[in-house]
DNA sequence: GGCGGTATAGGAAAAATTCCTTTTAGTGAA
DNA sequence: TTCACTAAAAGGAATTTTTCCTATACCGCC
């Protein structure tokens, strides 16, 4: 009766997460055999021998990070179940999580029956993301195309250069004279880029700029 | 025989990071009660009611956040015992933290006899700071090396709190919110701190962060 | 030769920011 | 212990920025 009960492979550099990850999940019966390792490149390994039925991992690693664990162990078994659990609960990494190709995203805060649950859903094919972190929108595109949508190849050539001075902290008077166009014309541009970018604040924008190694 | 085991607080509004301490710190045998809460807003309440020995607490929450917690209760109570644990490791945040009436500081990724270790050295008065992330090591590496453009000395407690949420991208509503302040208390502050840094956007906020290490 | 995308920008309305002021508390020093 | 000073919090009015909608011009293209 093991046999149906979900194996779960844990991925998190976080000592007090894991215990508290397998705490959390060993106490539903559904649940069965928990490993735990702390790095991202031991996971392929790992994976390999143990064969779990969910990998829930973390984003935030030191060495290769979630990201890329998930490329590789997407790479290895193109039907993996990986569950990520971030404490960044910004739309930005939900959807570079899912481009990765992961299945599920749950926050830093949701209740223990929600990470539960969630580990559920996704050991049956399902998909589970945290209600409120991503835009119904996006959440269809992403789920029937393959394709990064989160990427800054959205923005047109004059898009980006003011997208990368408006990171760098200028202000929108200051790209205006710095590309001899119009303020008004930098607004707009700013506004657009926002939206394209999903961002909220010109914050935002200087971290995406950081995330893609821009400045 | 109660009597003397540890009692301990814990505050973090991550379900599985409660769940994680509450499992290391259960399996030492001088550890007693534990009560954890998810807000900073709580902690005086229930630090007057169950009065605990030791308070072990994050420092980024939702909310007031881990250095206003701490603000508060020391003012409650001055001989409070704080453990401070965090994910962000940086020296920036150990000062805060201590400047605030903490006892010590762990990392997230520190093993499970480092935590516990923590825990009794705090009880029992000592200060327990974790290795390599003292602040006067740190001090002299930074001037020996290459410092920060700025300060961030020059922002007062609150406004370093203000200056974290907006350079993540939060905007000034949001950051009322998270901080239950009025909108117009945050505009105030992010005017100022524009100027403490010799910031002029938002964008210059972030960016600043991220060469403090901050984000 | 019309169609879609890109680049540019104006106007009006809405939102965000600035500057100034006030209140309350805490702290340190004379 | 009073005084000065700073931090924290926030309102009001004026100002600036941003948004949203609209419009024109150009370019490539099937």
């Amino acid at each position: 009766m093991n046999e149906r009960k979900i194996k779960v492979l844990l991925v998190d550099d976080h000592t007090v997460v894991r215990a508290g990850f397998r705490m959390l999940l060993a106490s539903q019966d559904y649940i069965g055999d928990i490993v735990d390792i702390e790095r991202g490149e031991l996971a392929t390994q790992v994976y390999q021998s143990f064969q779990p039925d969910v990998v829930v991992m973390d984003l935030s690693m030191p060495g290769i990070g979630g990201l890329e664990t998930i490329r590789r162990l997407c790479k290895q078994d193109p039907n993996v179940l990986i569950l990520v659990y971030s404490i960044h609960d910004e739309t930005i990494y939900v959807e570079r999580a899912l481009n990765a190709g992961a299945k599920g995203y749950v926050s830093k805060n949701s209740a223990a029956e929600v990470l539960a649950k969630a580990v559920a859903d996704i050991a049956c094919g399902k998909r589970y993301i945290e209600p409120g972190l991503l835009p119904e929108a996006n959440d269809i595109r992403i789920t029937e195309t393959k394709k990064p949508k989160y990427s800054l190849n959205v923005l047109s050539p004059r898009e980006f250069d003011v997208f990368r001075l408006l990171s760098k902290g200028l202000n929108a008077h200051n790209v205006a004279t710095e590309l001899s166009l119009s303020y008004k014309t930098i607004c707009n541009y700013h506004t657009q880029i926002k939206n394209k970018l999903n961002a909220n604040t010109s914050a935002d924008l200087a971290n995406i700029a950081m995330v893609h190694k821009i400045i």
